[in-house]
DNA sequence: CAGAATCCCCTCAGATACTG
DNA sequence: CAGTATCTGAGGGGATTCTG
């Protein structure tokens, strides 16, 4: 399988449907953290099922960590970039320098991640 | 469409299945040049038709220059890394330092883009 | 609020066969 | 050699409903 090739497997992970723009929502939080329903409601478009699922597979490479606070009714729940989260940011910033420079179809892009955002 | 952000859709355009293979074995042809048989038989497992529709793409996002020798029979075909095509291979180069740092899914990789490979 | 469980659609990629 | 055409299956993602 060349599909296991290292890089080639990161990008594709990361290039699931809304994977990115997470990951750049949690970068743009405080202290690099997020509600859930935070995310939902920033997300225009993401359904429950798939925020819940990308944040699973994140916490499970490791890139995010997961946080229950459940002193209150109802719980609830924090996701925070990790030091590897936090570094693949830094790489995805390089990819939006090229992207610029470059225009993959010469799309023209008004929303968060680009010229104007935090990256 | 937040699919519409730019770095988003590049991450998205190069993850496609076979795509990022196709601009490792051009970059390690000489003059990052490989002929559609060399490729053929350099990515194990890829059919035609999907090797033709991805150097497709890669000609019209200008990441590859397609050149036809039809002087000799049958005609060859030569694909070429453009200047935009070597650039984002250093911005991968970027995201594999990141995943042999990180291993996303642990997994244990022999194959050409990793420890040993050209990056 | 933060999910899990279903159902459904639709795109992507594989297999195969054909052509200039 | 370098493609194109057609068919098919699997899986990813959307919509909706239910729950602790």
């Amino acid at each position: 399988m060349q599909d296991g090739c290292t890089v080639n497997l990161t990008v594709r992970y990361i290039a699931r449907k809304w994977t990115l723009l997470i990951l750049l929502e949690l970068y743009k939080g405080g202290d690099h953290t997020r509600r859930f329903s935070e995310l939902k409601s920033c997300l225009t478009g993401i359904t429950q099922k798939v925020l819940s699922a990308r944040l699973k597979e994140l916490v499970k490479e490791g890139l995010v960590t997961k946080r229950v606070d459940d002193s209150t009714f109802p719980a609830k729940s924090e996701y925070t970039l990790t030091e590897s989260g936090l570094e693949i940011i830094e790489v995805i910033k390089g990819m939006k320098r090229w992207s610029l420079k470059w225009k993959i179809a010469n799309i023209e892009c008004g929303c968060q991640d680009c010229s104007q955002c935090v990256l």
